[in-house]
DNA sequence: GTGAAAGCGCTAACAC
DNA sequence: GTGTTAGCGCTTTCAC
């Protein structure tokens, strides 16, 4: 096929070997010394008004980019970031991508770029990427209590930061929304409202199972403020299916016939959960009050719009990247940024019948 | 908080000045030549036996791991492949995710790195990557039909694929699911059982309205399948959005009282569809037979199970990254790869009544 | 089969 | 305020 328009491109042919343009180039075309290039772009030393702007039209004309590689070998500095992404079972995709965009979008504000690393190549991908002087620093995410990641990172040459953290978090930089406080809030929200009996409605046990940072302090915060408030705190894991979603339900209804409000933890579910509330003959928020852990795009596209404890996504995942830039650059950064939850009430919750 | 740990730290401050080995430091540990290390560690020409053990033994005994800027500026190759994800509204993420996951993994297995670039610096992101030669190819996913990234793409001095295609696909490389036979053949299996008034239920309307490639050619071929099999064949975008499930049903069903089939091409509506059917006294199949374009697992988790043609991510994924290799090699690779539909008929669709 | 040495393109002393 | 130059750590001729 691509024989068929060989003669529509001899346009490209004609430019001749592209030779990549050089700062010796660069600085032959403005009558200056190579370095005075470099600090004009670098801007770490002064330079007279007259040669900077020399240089920089130079910059354009010739469509001078410096090459990355030289520039990291020289400068000792990659300008590159890794983001560390296990895509583990259970995961909720959307919240992680969320994450990982804001990690993007900052990085680039602070003129680096991010390398994707998951969780095929185990910790020793950290290795090698530190090691190698691919990357400057490291974003890991989804963090478990117990992580193989941890003793890696402590090892390496170079900063790193958590989001979430891990049991043992000591001489590490973790950032994250305040889990423990999320499910109490919930707690006290409801019990707020004169609920007496509630539950929560988890995650897949195999995020349990994982001591995922998340889940681990939800269920604590929520049980300790149970306990606190005095009232009866009920726990259950939950898989991403409907039939799992209708049977944990039905059992939990059963079983808790006094059971008046429920706190999901599971973006996936909350539209079956819904769902099957309503097969059960239970209303939201007349016979059920019903909270949610999510996103708050997420709470407001159910119906009823739910009342919820967001998951500031994008602030974590821009803190995380400039609290990595501020290590960078030498400075002390706290070890642990827990970002407080906010709850906002919404239809989906109501007075204890 | 970390100056109570001071006196807990004193071994990792007995290692000294952690110098880096070098490709210099492992030659003298063998007794070699710093280029007979290199040639072991490439294998670009022959070297004894004798040689290659004691040097990869000095290379485990000193961890040396070679620096990737020093080997990309002296090789003019980064090892480094750049992941274009646009981000855009309306894409459904766990898929976009599947096949970054898929992309990540092929790289490494063929000692590539990813950079991941997302939609916010635009097309002259593109450029910058490939300029700076940071990058040795481009993985571009999220293809519209009139995509601002492709003029760019055909101008950069590097490789790069395309995962889907625009309209003016000549002098590119890409692969995609064969959308349009997808569509045809989800018109065929229930126009072969029986089904004379079928209904697309598609995309959100500014996926559309994007001319994105995927959904495009998805109704051209459930367009011109329907046509064909001289079946009425009707079209509605969707939003993701239960009421908009809701309302859109409601509406088809009203104007279209034959209709017994539907297609769903928009997997975050697959659970709200099936629940909105239900409430309206539809019972798939036995009142309306469901097919879906979407990941096999999903279609097996909803009740009924959903006859699919499935999205091959993964394959994808692999293949896009196998042809920039290629490429980079300097390998002549297909201009278009399409992956046939696989259509698997599970519990959702059945004879019409 | 192996070694010596010339770069790759840039940064950052060190000069003046 | 600007120029000169010595590397950064590796690959790859070229020479033997």
């Amino acid at each position: 096929m691509s024989k068929r328009f060989d003669l529509q491109l001899p346009s490209r042919r004609q430019e001749g070997p592209t030779t990549v343009v050089t700062i010796a180039d660069v600085a032959r075309h403005a009558g200056v010394a190579p370095s005075t290039v470099s600090y004009v772009l670098s801007g770490k030393r002064s330079i007279s008004g007259d040669t900077r702007e020399r240089v920089q039209a130079s910059v354009r004309a010739l469509g001078y980019r410096p090459n990355a590689s030289a520039r990291a070998l020289a400068s000792n500095r990659s300008n590159v970031l890794a983001l560390v992404i296990p895509l583990r079972t259970g995961m909720h995709v959307p919240v992680l991508m969320q994450f990982a965009t804001s990690v993007v979008t900052t990085a680039r504000r602070y003129d680096h770029d991010v390398l994707l690393l998951t969780a095929d190549e185990g910790p020793s991908g950290l290795e090698r990427v530190a090691q190698s002087a691919l990357v400057d620093a490291l974003v890991v995410m989804d963090v478990e209590l117990h992580d193989e990641r941890v003793p890696v990172l402590r090892e390496l040459p170079m900063p790193s930061v958590l989001i979430g953290f891990p049991a043992e978090a000591e001489g590490l930089t973790c950032i994250d929304l305040d889990f423990v406080n999320a499910g109490a809030e919930c707690v006290d929200h409801l019990t707020d409202l004169g609920h007496r009996s509630i539950a929560l409605l988890g995650t897949p046990s195999a995020v349990y199972e994982r001591q995922t940072g998340f889940a681990h302090r939800t269920l604590a915060g929520f049980r300790s403020a149970a306990e606190r408030r005095g009232v009866t705190g009920i726990e259950t894991p939950c898989e991403n299916t409907f039939e799992a979603v209708l049977e944990t339900v039905g059992q939990l209804l059963d079983e808790h016939p006094d059971l008046t409000g429920m706190v999901v933890q599971n973006e996936p579910i909350i539209g079956p959960l819904l769902d099957v509330l309503r097969r059960l003959g239970r209303r939201v928020p007349e016979d059920m009050s019903l909270m949610a852990i999510c996103a708050d795009d997420v709470a407001e596209r159910q119906v009823p719009q739910l009342s919820s404890v967001a998951i500031p996504a994008d602030e974590i995942g821009q803190q995380a990247v400039e609290s990595l830039i501020a290590k960078l650059e030498g400075h002390e950064v706290p070890a642990l940024t827990l970002f407080p939850p906010r709850l906002t009430p919404r239809a989906s919750t109501c007075a204890a019948p």
